[in-house]
DNA sequence: TAGATCCTTGGAGTGCACTCCAGGCAAGGG
DNA sequence: CCCTTGCCTGGAGTGCACTCCAAGGATCTA
């Protein structure tokens, strides 16, 4: 499915960490709502809801209305999953997508805005960090299985 | 009140696996709701909810029926608090809280939840180091900033 | 002793991120 | 031609973790 052989990615690949490899070479990138299914793993619901809040660029249509997915979709959907990971709401997300709508020049404000979340991301990882040091310590506790009379 | 010059709450170990520091020591601890709330950083709807639904053991009452939180009220909410950073879901807190009050012999029992969510832990913060990644990425191409005409 | 503030309760409401439903269109196989 | 499968839509429903409300009792401050 995530064929390799094919070095498609354009050098302009703004939509991705590194070099991205589509199930399909640009040209016949037309996924249907269920293959998109199969590659991101996300629901055709929430597919469907990210375009509804504006999450998605809009997304081509068959003659009869179907949704018909491009590589860039598929680019953009894996950067999207991406900052959710970070725990970024959907409401950042959506902003940043309006951002890029409106062109160039908001780079700067992308730039922020990604910077911002990187922060949070490193502040994040502190604290999980943190959270590990108790952990560690109460596993401890028990490994040295002594019972003691105490709320642990 | 909470902030690092005041000397009363060592600032890192508030929530802390090794020995607690205490606002007041043993024996005058009888915390009202809105000291704890001061402490806690919770809100006093979270502490009584907390109560309702058994994440908390049963806690004192004063003889007008006010709630009066002791040390091991805090250190437990201090335990609570990580749990909930690492991302476990408060019906695992729970299910962690009715271990606890079943006594010695769920010392096993709890040693796996503890190490699981450990697992959880490491994994997210792996995670996150991967958005770190794709973040840095992004950021470097918006600093290294020359308009692309491109979704990015 | 008055007034402000704090605390109590059960139950209802909120915001988020989905998740599902009903009802219907369109294409392909037997 | 019918049946199944896949997709469409707007809107309603779900689960989580709070968050707030109303109404009333308790406690502190002047």
């Amino acid at each position: 499915m995530m064929d390799s052989t094919t070095a498609d990615v354009a050098p302009a690949d703004l939509c991705s960490a590194g070099p991205e490899v589509h199930p399909r070479p640009d040209g016949q990138d037309r996924y249907t709502i269920s293959e998109v299914v199969a590659i991101t793993h996300l629901s055709a619901h929430t597919l469907r809801w990210y375009e509804r809040i504006g999450l998605m660029p809009h997304i081509d249509r068959s003659h009869t209305g179907q949704r018909r997915f491009t590589n860039k979709d598929l680019d953009w959907l894996s950067f999207v999953g991406k900052l959710r990971l970070t725990g970024m709401p959907v409401a950042d997300m959506v902003r940043y997508a309006e951002l890029v709508r409106e062109g160039d020049h908001t780079f700067e404000a992308r730039q922020e805005l990604l910077e911002r979340t990187r922060r949070d991301v490193q502040h994040r990882i502190a604290e999980l960090q943190g959270t590990l040091a108790v952990l560690d310590y109460k596993i401890q506790f028990y490994g040295g299985a002594k019972p003691a009379p105490e709320r642990a």
